[in-house]
DNA sequence: TACTTATATACCCATATGGACATATAAGTA
DNA sequence: TACTTATATGTCCATATGGGTATATAAGTA
């Protein structure tokens, strides 16, 4: 029951929900997520470190980078997340989080800070 | 947005969820629900007005008793229940509830309080 | 080594949350 | 009308939560 309200209590948030979608659909570092979400780089760093300690992602260093990947057997998560980007209409700035994952490297504003991974 | 992130919040609170759990089996007055699970007249009372309020659920008075039901066009809300239905087994608790709302009026605990509705 | 970048964390604060207890209201009954 | 039961709500409090700012750490680079 536990680990479910925490699933519930990890959702909750919108910050952490649009990293969730980013992350379902691919492994990211810290800075790419920040310059995607435009959001201070503690803030997603407090609720990556939640995400982690909660047992919803895990993280992997490479060099500089801090790359964070969602944990795939959690199922209900997973089906929750996949409900969302199947309803993206209802959900404009998810919608727009993903439109800037795909651009990528192209996604100018994603690199406000230095960060090329 | 605001509607998803209201329905995880709503789901993160244990008393809320096993609330939801029970009427999304059956349609039940504000007693019947505080015997089941066990809870005050005033926490039911209040996380009710709270799933109201977010329309989760609706209310119909029948004399002194109110009736709360599930308001059943929310699909998702649906389906996390579903799911959490479907494995009962790893929510011990719920399961308790579930299995208290079939004794039904044979389940003396359910009737602390006089309410025989 | 000095400097820059990536990330984590500590501290602080405002606000939200859940629950206990007491009380109010409304309906039913004697 | 007085009393009981069902439900709602107000007050209070302890705790949790999220975010800002500043700072610490670690890696990379000149």
């Amino acid at each position: 029951m536990e680990k479910l309200m925490n699933l519930f209590k990890v959702l909750s948030d919108e910050t952490r929900l649009r990293v969730l979608v980013l992350l379902y659909n691919k492994k990211l570092c810290v800075c790419q997520i920040q310059g995607i979400l435009e959001e201070s780089q503690p803030k997603i760093s407090k609720h990556l470190a939640k995400l982690r300690d909660m047992g919803f992602v895990k993280d992997e260093r490479q060099e500089q980078f801090i790359y964070y990947y969602i944990d795939k057997d959690n199922e209900l998560l997973k089906e929750i997340l996949e409900k969302v980007i199947l309803n993206l209409e209802n959900y404009p700035t998810v919608k727009k989080d993903l439109i800037n994952l795909q651009k990528g490297d192209e996604y100018v504003e994603m690199f406000k800070n230095k960060c090329k991974p």
